[in-house]
DNA sequence: GTATGATTAAAACGTTCGTTTAACTCGATC
DNA sequence: GATCGAGTTAAACGAACGTTTTAATCATAC
């Protein structure tokens, strides 16, 4: 403090003040019903000035969804590299991998404050819109990290056919993204007892995670026609009741 | 067959022609994305026939939902009933629960071919659209139905917080909204093994259910500070690892 | 002070959107 | 065969959109 102006709504970068207004708009509209002069006008800057820094409303999105997917995904390797240091050679745990993968994205949302819980939901949202260009940027980010960790999910579940994991993954990514994004829809639709959702993205994390976890468990279905498994499949198939 | 006419393409009424374009547009481009142009283009027929119909894009939006969710939460409806008559008075188990609220999805959505799917993956995409009037659409539809089924499964478990129910109930559906709607977005980001989505779709049932059935019989997370429980609050609360 | 490069501001461009209007077609009804 | 109403068509409306242009502003270096 002293001579140093904190960065008030005022004083900061009008290119950060935009990406912030950008990121609560598209969250709140999605990509195509958020409109460059809500979005500069929430900030509180010329519309001009979107372009000018930006380019392009494209380009305005990548940015949004780069600026924290970067930090996200660096951290996710980051807590992989150490786990599997940490290890040796052995395989993880596969409750060590879902916690690497979904908690951090938790964590980092907590961290965040409440920004950091519209980028959660920007997240959830944006994953289910099929437009080309995003699903371009989806890709080019998150095609490293999840080769990273399927590759650990496969040597941590040997026994499970690699289709079953991919798919179990995928029901895990599908929970997490929705039980952000849809809260307030579902919360609409039945007036369950749930708290604020402040209190909630804390309490969320154990829960969450005892679900991915049971589900990524679970007893593999009957497959009517069994791939091929070279062997030991039987080990870990039971549940409980 | 005879002097009936055979539904093709360019017999059908207006109205089912526009109600079916409108619906792969919408699943496509999402309901901001869609224009009403290309709707009544692609239904080959004139763009004020949209209006003429339907009054609004906001209204041929409602009725497209409404055509097959109508009929879907009837026969969850349906389903519940008869499970519950065969039962007697005994509470259901969850597996039946699940399977006749997520199955029910599934199996409808396989036996209407690919419009079923499709409808399938415009569901999975509104259901992350918070927009205003979307929502009121979504809670009049299901509110019944989620009451219904939320009353069954605190019967079926009468030994899990509700509040537990109810977030793994989300997290179910999330897991089965995003694993449809999803498909192709993460299909593009890895490459992973899977086959045909048309295969998929029937192999995808069994697949979800366990995973479903996994994480919703999951241990309980151990809660820091535990909701004061009337009674009974010391059962089942160890996790296992 | 003046020149310079970066940023901001206001205004306009062309396009596309949802929606409406008005004319038109056509089969059924009397 | 004139009437009428439901359905269709072409054309246009005003608004909102992304984007561009042009001028004004500002700090900094000479």
């Amino acid at each position: 403090m002293g001579a140093i102006i904190e960065p008030t709504e005022d004083t900061r970068d009008t290119r950060e003040r935009i990406l912030d207004a950008a990121e609560n708009v598209f969250m709140a509209c999605g990509y195509d019903g958020a409109s460059m002069r809500q979005i500069t006008s929430d900030a509180g800057v010329n519309l001009a000035a979107g372009h000018y820094h930006f380019g392009s409303k494209e380009d305005l999105f990548k940015a949004v969804l780069y600026r924290r997917l970067r930090i996200l995904n660096q951290e996710r390797l980051r807590v992989l590299d150490e786990l599997e240091a940490k290890a040796g050679g052995t395989p993880l745990k596969p409750s060590q991998i879902v916690d690497a993968f979904f908690g951090t994205l938790l964590r980092m949302a907590i961290a965040h404050g409440p920004r950091g819980q519209t980028f959660l939901r920007l997240i959830g949202r944006t994953l289910t819109e099929p437009s080309e260009f995003i699903r371009t940027v989806l890709s080019k980010e998150f095609a490293p990290i999840l080769e990273r960790y399927k590759a650990a999910m496969f040597r941590a579940l040997p026994e499970v056919p690699k289709e079953e994991i991919v798919w179990r993954f995928h029901f895990m990514l599908g929970a997490t993204s929705y039980a952000i994004a849809g809260v307030d829809t579902l919360r609409l639709v039945t007036d369950w007892e749930t708290g604020e959702v402040e209190d909630d993205l804390e309490r969320l994390l154990p829960r969450l995670m005892s679900f991915l976890l049971g589900g990524l468990r679970a007893p593999l279905p009957a497959t009517p026609i069994q791939v091929p498994q070279p062997r030991g499949n039987g080990r870990n198939r039971r549940k409980k009741s």
